[in-house]
DNA sequence: GCCGCCGCTGTGGTCCGACCACATGCTACA
DNA sequence: TGTAGCATGTGGTCGGACCACAGCGGCGGC
């Protein structure tokens, strides 16, 4: 017959219904984690668990002490749980780098392209539409901070990574931002490791900010072909650089001898 | 100064850390739980929630009993923890539909487009690359199964969601699959929710059949734009048809016959 | 009467011990 | 020799205990 949910589950899926049927909402605090565990017949530890998964999913914040600022609280921040996601499974080797490369760069072809229409968009209607513009100007200040001659590599290559997520903040599309930032944690990895490769690092920081700017005049024009093609040559290009042995569909290094983990699966 | 981690994430920075260095890989066993609280000086609730959050995330499955197949055990299945993560956030409003469907329509299109390429490519090669030849065997079938006269719309639907993950898993990028898989769930809520709405489902239903012959036909033939165009239509075009009245902020409420969709485990 | 200190209370964070259910695998008995 | 049943190891759950912390209010000094 029905298998009985594990009581984490009970808890999680509680949680859940609350959440769809707008009893829970964003800012709302939790019940006390005693006071849960009592109305749904549960310990206290599976209260936790469940509470302890909302919380690296970015669903909420928990916080010690009294006052209503403590207590667990629902903050749908979807960055944080995307990151941790994307972080371990590719730390599992669930995620091959390249494919996260990959996506990085359809998301940020699809993003620049959006944000260069909406430009054109609100350059042919009147100024009144002026919200319709998209708000560039977290991605100025970043390339203005890029300009700093007195920057490490990986303070130079942290602002790139904010740079790009600026990007697709602007956009507003929330699910390509969080996933962005989750790509983003990887991506920071593979550049500043890539970037030890580089011939010259003042010629490659050089070529970056130009092509930052390029990228940026092109959503400002409105001109998203160019925007697409800038933004995929310089994702691409980077990679591409400081990959100098490709290693086509291997990577994933050593240890031939394993029973090659099957990603079993459901079906 | 540096603020002690809370126990649990002492728990998953070590098995994080084990991942990362190759100590641990797909199939392995953890510790048992007990073992593992006492190596790191921690309790057993804190490696507990440790073990929940990896579970979660698809990164491990737990059972209980003896042998070899007990224990918790590694196993990189993204797929799950996106889902997981999608529901909650858009069920917590962090998640707009409109962003999911969006992301959605980037996504396939660059699947499509990179199939069609791939097909065209090992046309023009020697047919010795059979390999390069993009699998979508799996597609047909759920094209064929599709084609039954006695499905529900429920069925068909469900269908209809395999097989654009198939799509995506023959593109082989494994964080666009996971990704498409997550969005899945959602996809499929919005998808039956507006399904009710329509003029004539066999009409619809007859044109999506249509369809997605002709995405198959342009991947097949390897006409990359043909088949991009053809798949964004495909889902805006769905999607418009379902949504006459968008309906700003407001969504879900309902909870007829899915029982607060529980976290589709089993194997 | 006003202000500040201190303890009370509620909260999450952690640990511990206990017990259960379950899957194995071995042992002892027929 | 075969099988029934027990021993073992594992996760799952619970309840209790204690801690640290943040607010809030009462009490006392000024």
């Amino acid at each position: 017959m029905s298998i009985e949910p594990r009581a984490w589950e009970i808890v999680l899926q509680s949680i859940e219904s609350d959440l769809l049927s707008g009893r829970l909402r964003p800012g709302d605090h939790l019940q006390p984690e005693r006071a849960l565990a009592a109305d749904l017949g549960v310990g206290r530890s599976s209260v936790r668990e469940a509470i302890r998964v909302l919380e690296v999913l970015g669903l909420l914040r928990t916080a010690v002490g009294s006052g209503p600022s403590a207590g667990a609280i629902i903050v749908a921040l979807p960055g944080g749980g995307m990151a941790a996601l994307m972080r371990l499974q590719v730390a599992a080797q669930g995620f091959p780098v390249i494919d996260v490369v990959k996506t990085r760069l359809v998301l940020e072809a699809s993003v620049v392209t959006e944000l260069a229409e909406a430009s054109a968009l609100s350059q042919t209607t009147m100024d009144a539409n002026a919200s319709l513009r998209p708000d560039l100007t977290a991605a100025l200040q970043l390339l203005a901070a890029m300009d700093s001659r007195d920057l490490t590599e990986a303070e130079f290559l942290a602002l790139d990574a904010e740079f790009h997520l600026a990007l697709a903040e602007a956009s507003g599309n929330q699910v390509v931002t969080a996933t962005m930032a989750g790509l983003r944690s990887t991506i920071e990895a593979y550049v500043q490791d890539g970037a030890s490769s580089l011939a010259s690092w003042t010629d490659t920081s050089a070529r970056l900010r130009t092509e930052h700017r390029a990228v940026l005049s092109a959503i400002e024009a409105g001109d998203a072909e160019a925007a697409r093609s800038l933004v995929t040559s310089h994702i691409a290009g980077y990679y591409a650089e400081t990959q100098p042995n490709p290693q086509p569909t291997d990577q994933h290094t050593d240890a031939p001898g394993r029973p090659a983990a099957p990603t079993e699966r459901t079906a």
